[in-house]
Parts: structure tokens; sequence; C-alpha cells
DNA sequence: GCCAACGTTGGC
DNA sequence: GCCAACGTTGGC
């Protein structure tokens, strides 16, 4: 069953653009430190769909598809004494957080802005749109995922 | 830069 | 197990 995703980076962390570089290659999305995002990440199956989100910037909104290419597996950054997302608590054995990797289905053709979402009635009930709400990884319907494409062409 | 909303931590 | 303090996220 085909799942649709949502994931929020600020676009110098992890945006558009990096996805652009890295191509077919894709990107690991790591340094997740949230249980409800991970549990999210958890539940990802390969050829997912995915929208990318640009957050904590200037002009915040959807930017790109992006295709799940991995499936779900233990971060390395956690265990890694050198990374801000290592946690100590988190042991091979008994590992506590989630990455997979994804990759660029392409670029939206322009930038559907926070705005647009938050007065579609498809995302009225969506976490993205919810007040103070901070969940980084998150479902979307089907109709969410239609309607931002759509949106991204008009 | 401000501030609201959360999640996490740690004392008790 | 409660709850205050603190840190972080993220829109504006």
């Amino acid at each position: 069953m085909m799942s649709y995703w949502l994931v929020k980076s600020e676009p110098e962390e992890c945006g558009l653009s990096h996805f652009l570089a890295a191509g077919q290659r894709g990107i690991p999305w790591d340094g997740v430190r949230n249980y409800q995002a991970r549990n999210f990440l958890r539940d990802m199956q390969v050829d997912d769909s995915v929208l990318l989100y640009h957050s904590s910037c200037r002009d915040v909104g959807l930017v790109g598809t992006l295709r799940v290419t991995s499936d779900p597996y233990p971060d390395p950054l956690q265990f890694d004494v050198s990374s801000r997302y290592f946690d100590a608590k988190a042991t091979p054995e008994n590992p506590r957080w989630t990455a997979v990797n994804l990759s660029l289905l392409a670029p939206l053709a322009r930038l559907v802005p926070l705005s647009e979402l938050k007065s579609s009635l498809a995302f009225a009930d969506s976490p993205l749109t919810a007040k103070g709400a901070r969940l980084s990884v998150m479902p979307l319907t089907r109709i969410q995922w239609q309607v931002a494409c759509q949106l991204a062409e008009n």
C-alpha cells in the first residue's frame, strides 16, 4: 500500500538544493529526534511518496516531491559520538532512532507557501497547519498529496 | 528577534 | 509520578 508523507527541513540543512545535487543517490533522512516523527519514519516503505517542506526561512512551504528509496534502518548518527545527534542511550542492539533514504522525484513547478495550505480545506486537519505544531515527519492523505501537487501547477 | 507551543529533563 | 525549568522548533 503506497503511502504519502511530508518531511520538514530548513533549506540550508537539507533542502531542495541538496536533493538536486544528490540526484539518484539520494540523501539519508537522519537526525530525527522526536518519537512521533520517528514512528512515522518506521512506517515508511520503498516507493512511498514524500513532499519536501522548507521550514524556518523566508519562504516557508512545499518545494519538491521525493521518493523513499530504502527500508527504514537505524540512524547511524545515534552511535556517532562526534555527531550532534549522538544518543548515549542508543546501542546497535537497541537502537532508538530511525532513518530512511530519500531521493528527488521532481522540484515543484513553484513553491507552495504555507499560507495557501492553511487556507486549503484539505489541510485543515493536518499537523502542518496546526497552531504551534512542530512535527517534522507526518503522513499525508492522498487528497492532500493531490491538492498540493495541483496548487504547485497553478 | 520575538514569542508561543511543545518535548525533555531532573528534583522531589 | 508530578511539575517546574529549560531547550528547541518554527511562524511571523
